[in-house]
DNA sequence: CGCGTCACGGTTGAT
DNA sequence: CGATCAACCGTGACG
């Protein structure tokens, strides 16, 4: 797996891993700032991640609604949508936005709520509605759990934006960061069907960042 | 000077 | 099991 793999250090001094995505924090922080009206370029500075990154990950959040990086590595020969699979899901939806941190387990919109949203929306939207409660108990049995991201961050995160990252209240081992874990970017009802680790709710109280009402009104525009 | 875009070198993970 | 390969990553540079 990583062999060693330390941050190295972009022009403007920050820490990143090459090849592999930001950490989620530093996505979040992004985003945030954007919306406090911190022009990219600033952001950029701030954070100290390229300006390129920043435009990337900008322009993104304002397409998708979604933080979060894409779906690294797999193959993807034949999309499931292709296969007759619809894309996503209303309690997909549901999960996703507790898992961007959009939304916490209190404030999330029911899953009728989004499905009658999303009917309004679409409208000739196939709902095949296998919901089955298998998923949970099944899957988190049989599959392991979340891989936690493998970044061997050492802690020489920049000095200057120690205070957003280091919370004493997650739990830490020495070695590895448990902010960022393996988001399963979901494409499809099997995909979440078979992964459906994450969100072990043991560091959502770092909600002092009161996240993106923004990211629901994608969703939800109505609500 | 800001920012959109892309080649580059890299990693990942399903097939 | 290992190899393949197409996806994505952020940086850096160009325009």
């Amino acid at each position: 797996m990583q062999k060693q793999n330390y941050g190295e250090v972009n022009q403007l001094g920050g820490v990143f891993v090459n090849g592999r995505p930001l950490p989620n924090a530093i996505r979040l922080r992004i985003v945030e700032l954007a919306q406090l009206g911190i022009r990219p370029c600033d952001i950029s500075r701030q954070l100290r991640v390229s300006h390129g990154c920043v435009s990337k990950i900008l322009a993104r959040y304002n397409e998708t609604g979604s933080i979060l990086p894409g779906a690294i590595g797999g193959s993807k020969r034949e999309s499931d949508a292709e296969r007759g699979d619809p894309g996503i899901f209303a309690w997909e939806i549901r999960d996703r936005l507790l898992a961007d941190g959009v939304c916490d387990k209190y404030n999330v919109p029911s899953v009728s709520s989004i499905s009658r949203i999303l009917r309004n929306k679409i409208g000739n939207l196939s709902q095949p509605n296998q919901y089955e409660s298998s998923k949970q108990g099944s899957a988190q049995a049989g599959l392991s759990y979340n891989h936690i991201y493998p970044y061997s961050y050492p802690n020489a995160m920049s000095p200057t934006s120690a205070k957003m990252g280091n919370h004493p209240g997650v739990p830490m081992t020495a070695g590895h960061m448990s902010i960022s874990r393996a988001w399963p970017s979901a494409h499809t009802v099997s995909n979440i069907l078979g992964i459906r680790a994450f969100m072990d709710s043991s560091g959502e109280e770092n909600n002092h960042f009161m996240p993106c009402e923004k990211g629901l009104c994608v969703f939800t525009p109505q609500l």
